[in-house]
DNA sequence: AAGATCGTCAACCGCCATTAA
DNA sequence: ATTAATGGCGGTTGACGATCT
């Protein structure tokens, strides 16, 4: 922490002395509570004069992001839920490098969080698939094993885990999964559009659920945003968790904290949050969309955990995959 | 057991947009 | 209209604990 503790130079002006004496670093137990009662007595905002009236050694700046990131009571700590992790993936295949807004739509979670996450958890992923983050090849792999596999966890954690399945039929099912999706790659041209092509085949397969079940594409994604809403038309409207809504764009409202979601075809409008995902994971039909079948059928339950570097992509297999392209 | 490496995440930095004077 | 202050955002850093060798 030495680093942050630089003294800058000796200084006659008042204003140089007050930087002189700013700290900087972790924050200690005295700054947050100080912070914590002059904002619960005095509320947010101008913050350089608050750090002053708080007696705070520290810039504005340093205390807004203390209190929006850490002090704030509705900061929710603790591991993503795979719901926030669909959606994060789902809005940043959306949004790009746009965390605020991402942000916006995961109540109590911080930008810096979802930025950590995605450099820390996703990024990782395709540094060691030695595959660009944003290149296509990663957003469909994306797409079609975590995000499936996202929506599997919803299901499974839904499901109290009541129906398990043993070890042996989730590796032997990923296996045969595996070897299906290496043949379909193996037939594909050279190149990083290998996975794309699989995809691509997968949507022309004239069986649409089918291919909706196997994948969630991106500029595809909304069609099974679709595939759900018409799912949910099997439930009860009222106690539907989605709505038909006028929306263009993601949204969300105060109220309900629900997002809106529309495809880009100008069809149905979703409205969903996290509560929703949790009652779609739940669904049989859901069920269907997130135990894929068929050609990126993937059925490993630890795929997606708390700790996704551990067997989320199971990296030996998606090596191979990889390699294939 | 100890050093090296890795992963996580709080905090900082610089830039830009907005607002107030 | 101009300028300084402030707020917000995305990128980056570095401390520290966990894991590996």
């Amino acid at each position: 922490m030495s680093s942050f503790n630089k003294s800058s130079v000796s200084c006659s002006s008042e204003d140089d002395a007050d930087q002189q004496q700013l700290r900087r670093g972790p924050w200690t137990l005295d700054e947050d509570s100080l912070l914590i009662h002059y904002i619960a007595r005095h509320g947010e905002g101008r913050w350089n004069l608050l750090a002053k009236r708080a007696g705070l050694r520290r810039t504005g700046k340093s205390c807004r992001l203390r209190w929006l990131n850490y002090l704030k009571p509705d900061v929710k700590r603790g591991n993503l839920t795979p719901q926030e992790q669909f959606l994060i993936l789902e809005l940043h295949s959306k949004w790009g490098n746009r965390w605020s807004k991402i942000a916006q739509h995961l109540p109590g979670r911080t930008d810096n969080e979802i930025k950590n996450y995605w450099r820390t958890r996703v990024q990782k992923q395709a540094r060691h698939l030695k595959i660009d983050a944003n290149s296509t090849a990663f957003q469909n792999i994306v797409r079609c094993f975590w995000m499936p596999r996202l929506l599997q966890k919803m299901e499974n954690s839904s499901e109290n885990s009541a129906v398990s399945q043993s070890l042996d039929q989730v590796a032997s099912a990923q296996h045969q999964a595996l070897m299906t999706l290496q043949q379909q790659v193996a037939g594909q041209g050279p190149g990083s559009e290998a996975v794309q092509n699989l995809e691509n085949q997968e949507q022309n397969s004239s069986d649409s659920e089918h291919c909706a079940s196997s994948c969630v594409s991106s500029s595809e994604s909304m069609n099974n945003y679709n595939n759900i809403s018409q799912i949910s038309q099997f439930a009860d409207y009222q106690s539907s968790p989605f709505q038909i809504v006028g929306n263009s764009d993601y949204n969300v409202t105060d109220a309900k904290d629900c997002y809106y979601v529309n495809d880009d075809n100008n069809s149905n409008t979703g409205c969903y949050d996290m509560e929703t995902i949790n009652q779609l994971a739940s669904t049989s039909a859901l069920g269907d969309f997130a135990n894929p079948v068929g050609d990126c059928h993937m059925a490993e339950n630890n795929w997606v955990g708390d700790g996704f570097a551990d067997g989320l992509w199971n990296m030996g297999e998606l090596w191979d995959l990889r390699n294939l392209q």
